[in-house]
DNA sequence: GTCTATAATTCGATAGAC
DNA sequence: GTCTATCGAATTATAGAC
């Protein structure tokens, strides 16, 4: 059981949220992601991700002072749990198990929240304005790791001498194509494309190529 | 030696232009298809697009009535040529050459016209309110047309029994994403990325994967 | 055909009552 | 905390002079 919240405290930097602005601020948030994976920053409107919380435009600006700042906060929330599964790549491991996982979790990923991966899409599309820096310090720093793990793998004869940043750059593409595109591929497949199973059979064509495109030869 | 525009016909349709009206039209679509790629239908403003080809807002919109009207027109354009090479996979060639080569041409589109393939990323991503019927009857046709190829291909024996559709789609999302997302890719690599030779290194990084992975076994 | 000026609209953001 | 009302900036599009 919780008190009211605590009495506002000048010296702390980190001021207390409410449970009812926390939850305020979620819902803000899961609307504002829709919107602005499916129409950019510049096409998404305050308006309308305030109406699809049920929250009037002026309220919607309380708890964030600027449409911005939630771009920004929708951006970096979705940033990590975005990576997480690259960083679990294992060294250790054995590297076609290693990336027939990655390979999977990704294509999942882009099956259970496509908004994420066009909310990126459509950043990185205009320039990555907001998450550039990003990109060319942490992005960066953990890409040349795991190219580092690869090429060693390949050292060890345990993968064909291929080329490690284009085949994570081919990983990226491929798996984040289901989302980003989603919208051709359902024109060019029909009903297909929806139906159960979908994901699974493009996971095992996916992973029939790659695997096997980079196995010792 | 050409004379004055000849004086316009009320019974004709399609009313002839003069060779000035055909320059600035051009120049108006190659100027709105670099501002629609970066910033998106919405991002875009007419004004840009103006003053890139050295031009006034109102004078621009002589040539076209709407800003909607240039971004159909500039899509339309460049659907055609951005799909002659896959239209051009010959059922009679080589399996892997024919593929070869459609992986190498659409590459090498990426490199010479990113722009052409971030105009319709985009379009797509925001669910294609333009091409949207365009994707559901030509490209829906041709891509099983060309699925039909592939899989007659693989009855033969010629290739690795992998489902058409997929890697249709592993190919446009593998050579595309490096015009899509050029700038996530500048950021990792660095000058490397821009370097001379660049494109020839991922080419062959995506080949040497791809058509290993689809040989027959 | 090209310009200046401006109408009309949309949208982000704020003021201020409650 | 939430609302109504509204300001101000940006932007599409048009009117009308030249």
């Amino acid at each position: 059981m919780q008190v009211k919240e605590t009495k506002r405290n000048a010296a702390t930097s980190a001021k207390p949220l409410s449970r009812i602005q926390e939850a305020n601020r979620k819902a803000i948030l899961n609307a504002a992601i829709e919107v602005f994976a499916a129409s950019g920053f510049r096409g998404a409107t305050i308006d309308e991700i305030a109406t699809r919380c049920g929250m009037s435009k002026p309220n919607l600006l309380y708890y964030f002072k600027s449409k911005r700042q939630i771009y920004q906060q929708v951006l970096e929330q979705t940033l990590g749990e975005w990576l997480a599964p690259f960083e679990d790549i294992d060294p250790d491991g054995d590297p076609i198990e290693e990336l027939r996982r990655y390979i999977t979790v990704k294509l999942k990923m882009s099956e259970d929240n496509p908004n994420a991966s066009k909310l990126f899409a459509n950043e990185v599309l205009h320039g990555a304005p907001v998450i550039g820096e990003f990109l060319e310090t942490r992005l960066k720093n953990l890409v040349n790791e795991k190219a580092k793990v690869i090429r060693h793998w390949v050292g060890e004869g345990k993968l064909a001498p291929i080329d490690p940043y284009h085949l994570i750059f081919m990983i990226w593409a491929t798996t984040q194509h289901y989302a980003d595109f989603d919208v051709q591929i359902r024109a060019v497949l029909g009903t297909q494309a929806g139906r159960p199973g979908f994901y699974e059979q493009a996971g095992q064509a996916i992973l029939s190529i790659i695997l096997y495109g980079i196995r010792p030869r």
